[in-house]
RNA sequence: GUGGAUGUGGUGAAGCGGUUAACACACCGGAUUGUGGCUCCGGCAUUCGAGGGUUCAAUCCCCUUCAUCCACCCCA
């Protein structure tokens, strides 16, 4: 067997790879529309920075890193997420020297180790945002309304925003509290999960899909029921603001998110039809995490978006534009002399903008056309010796069958009109 | 990590124990040595993911292995 792509990853081709530049062009203006700036990090990071920044009792931390020993014995670990990153650099780099809030986004591969399936990769892409420095709730509103702007402008539909307040520390040590109160009694109708989630982190057992633990959670406190006057207030502002900015959302007072740097404003949006896999995008507020990883105390907020999954669902809704490729013209040209005058004219054409080609594989007149046309060309110049001799061109439309010759001094002219004219 | 499904040419696929492995599309060549798309003709898998076993005989049965897909867990 030959080498094969190692097992979760995938080549994109040139024909699909439209779709990622499509995607990526919109993400882009709209945070350009909203004042977001692109950072890059690195790929790899120390493997502590994400056993601090994401926590220790996540799945991705305990089974999903790719961490590896360089040549140095440094433990280093293929991100699998793109927060702890922009927040080591927001401490590394001192961007709160500056004013605040920083406001910055990324887009590119992550990491994590998991058995692959329809929209999980081991290697696939996310674009996310982060807001460092503010807490009000307008910046939540302002988060989670970008993220619906880009959706609006790609044209997808059928699209859930679940919302919900997860409390700060405080709230949270009451909900756990008066949940464990409420589940007591019930404990052993649980599934073995939830038995140990009840002691570890009961708040879990709220999103555990078994039914009959939905059952036994029917009802139970949920942490929007139990937050203090300040996340309370916090969350209702942030619904105040994303009713105003027209945002439609749905309160899901079961939406827990998995990592554990989350504090008060919980976010997840869903398209049911791109198979188990439907978040196509989660975030939250995470205002301990830049000082636990040695930062000043930062209040932030961020998300992740899954490309891959976005691109699943686009590709369902059948909103992608068509994708534009393969030259406008080609040359054809016969023979050692029309080759040069043609290169020559090829190059003028392409300083003009017009996307063009010729034949290298020295092929005859027929099978150059037959290609032409298989490249989706609208036009083939037809360049031989006749043509040579009175200084003409043969301008052949492919699409309508139709042929003119055209001199020499007109050829430009007439094929960018042409071009121009295609385009509009 | 657990479970299920699948692996036949570039692609989609038939065959399911027995002499040459259907068919379609794609591809290459010709009909037409200066005109593509349509049509017609011809070519295109010593081989059925890999390795082993059963059998007189295996793409078809058994075992192992690898890969892909889907689901669980969890997440984007």
């Amino acid at each position: 067997m030959t080498i094969q792509r190692p097992k979760g990853t995938q080549d994109l081709l040139p024909g699909p790879i439209s779709k990622w530049h499509h995607l990526e062009q919109i993400i882009r203006s709209v945070c350009r529309e909203y004042g977001y700036e692109e950072i890059r990090t690195p790929i790899f990071e120390a493997t502590e920075l994400f056993q601090r920044g994401v926590g220790e009792t996540t799945d991705i931390v305990n089974k999903e890193m790719y961490t590896f020993l360089d040549k140095a014995d440094r433990s280093l670990t293929l991100r699998p997420e793109g927060t702890a990153s922009v927040c080591r650099a927001y401490v590394e780099d001192k961007l709160y020297a500056q004013a605040l809030p920083v406001k910055l986004y990324y887009i590119g591969p992550m990491f994590r180790y998991e058995k692959p399936q329809s929209g999980r990769y081991r290697q696939f892409h996310q674009f996310g945002v982060e807001v460092l420095g503010a807490d009000k709730p307008v910046v939540d509103a302002e988060v989670i309304s970008l993220v619906w702007d880009i959706y609006r402008r790609l044209g997808l539909k059928d699209l859930e925003v679940h919302v919900n307040s997860v409390g700060c520390p405080t709230c949270r040590a009451e909900h756990r509290r008066q949940l464990r109160d409420f589940l007591a009694p019930r404990l052993g109708e649980l599934c073995r999960d939830c038995q140990e989630r009840y002691d570890r982190n009961p708040l879990r057992i709220l999103d555990c899909k078994n039914p009959g633990c939905q059952e036994v959670s029917r009802g139970a406190p949920t942490t929007a029921d139990t937050l203090c006057g300040d996340c309370r207030e916090h969350f209702e502002e942030v619904q105040e603001f994303l009713t105003a900015a027209g945002v439609i959302y749905r309160l899901d007072p079961r939406l827990v998110r998995g990592l554990d740097y989350y504090r008060r404003t919980a976010f997840e949006v869903m398209v049911e039809e791109i198979g188990a896999q439907s978040a196509i995008c989660g975030g939250g507020r995470y205002d301990g995490l830049v000082e636990e990883i040695g930062g000043p105390p930062t209040p932030a907020i961020g998300f992740a978006m899954g490309l891959e999954r976005v691109l699943a669902a686009l590709e369902l809704q059948r909103v992608l534009p068509e994708s534009e490729h393969g030259p406008f013209a080609v040359l054809v040209a016969l023979g050692k002399e029309a080759e040069k005058q043609g290169f020559a004219l090829l190059s003028s054409l392409r300083q003009a903008g017009v996307p063009s080609g010729m034949d290298f594989l020295g092929r005859g007149l027929k099978a150059q056309l037959k290609q032409a046309d298989r490249q989706g060309a609208r036009l083939a110049l037809i360049l031989g010796d006749e043509e040579l001799k009175w200084k003409v061109v043969i301008l052949r439309d492919l699409t309508l069958g139709e042929q003119t010759e055209v001199p020499w001094p007109d050829i430009l002219a007439t094929v960018k009109g042409k071009y121009e004219e295609e385009k509009k």
